[in-house]
DNA sequence: AACCATTTTGTAATTTAATTACACAATGTA
DNA sequence: TACATTGTGTAATTAAATTACAAAATGGTT
């Protein structure tokens, strides 16, 4: 976490006076890196040592310690600027922050996932018999993916994004085999039903989806991904992009735990599309 | 330009000991930041105002200063690297490396889209009597995840990840019509015909493809991303996401020229989802 | 409401760090 | 070799941050 989050998520615990040095720093942060102690003490009318304790409770060791630190967070920038789209934008402007937010979002994604949980993510995979992604509306489209990344695996893969089908599906697994529900909400009631269905077929259910929602409590395993969701525009964006990010993470854990020689699998593969593709050399033509 | 890059390009510009001092930054960046003048002058083995004197070379206040445009620098460098998974990475390592790199591609990507061609296609798609996205292998998901947005305006929107479909979809293509044809390499054979049958119908083509490919020549207006893509894994995987991000700012173009009243179409579309969800407030059950 | 304990805050002294001024050394040029 | 220029270090100075301690505020208890 860096240490502008960290201000924000401690504004409950500061004293005061440190309040007010927190609200100081918060207003203009880039203004801070580059006052003394001083300075910024007398703009939050309190005196020296107590910027100096408050730079302290945030874990620092002293006041140039904790500029290095804000210097840092600032220069990370995209988290702070997930700035939203306006009705008055240009292409120029819309461009800019969707690319700006969605980095963001991943940044925010990468700094949250858990690690742990991926990894079991990926031991649960490798062992599987059988990989099932299922999704409805955007994160069909994550499913579907999944299912690209995962087919070239040489695994039984299956994906639906027909609730029928999916319940057909769910209802046939067994012990083995891995469900993988993607959900942003995690409050799609078609999904939440097939997960359950699939852990009373003793089948293993990954959730890709949000912390502690309905679907998060009906899985084995949970991968959330608390990214924040411009909602201005009534349209997933920067969530599917996260997801997809996880796929691409445990797709490659899946590659690795493996081992170099399946590696050369993914390589032929790969090279059994040429013959769809036009030559590099072709370029020119 | 950052200072760390700075430090590089000056390096012949540096005096003997400035220099010496240059070499112990560049070996220990993160150290450095973490000493004072007196121990990086020590191991420099220079004195403390040759230290102050680099600084002020490098165009930043003093040393304090220097520090602090160094830790923006560190800050700034990892995560927007395109770092290669390795053989030997653990999970921690492999998420993060993917994380960024997909980070850095979006950077890259942002840098060079052509404003102009996406201000233009976003006129097509307006205007379009009927919009058409194909794709095939991992470039059908982003197909598929155009149509789910599109498909919210409540215009005409068709998308298969099927060739015969995709072929006969644009063999009675016509004017006014738009066909987006979504491949990363641009030499995908099958989506080159398809690009060129649906021109002959006098449809409007726009590809989402490499600048200067087979599938680029054929199109109407080509939105290019070139993305450094890691190779190592044998898939797809930032170009991927990259693409939907060009679909996001498509779809939010899209509703921008359409003015505020619109996007109250898309808020209902939304709601209508809700009869299929848990409520929010169900989370704590 | 008065008391004590605890926490918070500020003042002043102290320490630490960075910068400046100046002198000496090295390098290059006529 | 002499002179100018640039580079470098020592010591003095200044600026900045930290510590120690005392005063004020807060909160709970009788």
């Amino acid at each position: 976490m860096n240490v502008l989050e960290k201000i924000v998520s401690t504004v409950n615990n500061f004293s005061k006076s440190e309040r007010k040095v927190a609200d100081v720093i918060l207003a203009n942060p880039q203004m801070t890196i580059h006052s003394s102690i001083a300075a910024l003490a007398k703009m939050a009318d309190v005196s020296e040592p107590t910027v100096n304790r408050f730079c302290r409770r945030l874990d620092t060791k002293g006041f140039p310690d904790f500029k290095l630190h804000l210097a840092q967070s600032l220069a990370n920038g995209t988290p702070y600027v997930n700035r939203h789209v306006e009705e008055e934008d240009g292409p120029e402007a819309y461009t800019a922050k969707i690319f700006e937010s969605t980095m963001a979002a991943l940044d925010t994604a990468r700094q949250r996932v858990d690690i742990n949980a991926i990894n079991r993510a990926v031991d649960v995979l490798t062992q599987a018999k059988k990989i099932s992604f299922f999704g409805l509306g955007a994160s069909a489209s994550v499913a579907h993916d999944a299912q690209n990344k995962f087919f070239r695996f040489n695994v039984p893969v299956v994906c639906f994004d027909d609730i029928v089908m999916q319940r057909m599906s769910a209802i046939n697994s067994s012990d083995g085999d891995v469900v993988v529900c993607i959900s942003h909400t995690g409050r799609t009631k078609n999904l939440c039903d097939i997960a359950a269905i699939a852990r009373e077929n003793d089948a293993t259910v990954i959730g890709i989806t949000a912390y502690d929602s309905p679907l998060a409590r009906e899985c084995t395993l949970v991968l959330s991904l608390d990214v924040p969701e411009d909602t201005d525009m009534y349209m997933p964006m920067a969530s599917r992009v996260a997801q997809l990010v996880l796929i691409d993470i445990l797709a490659t854990g899946f590659t690795l735990r493996r081992g170099s020689k399946f590696r050369e699998n993914l390589k032929k593969v790969k090279d059994s599309l040429r013959g769809s593709r036009f030559d590099k050399k072709d370029l020119n033509n």
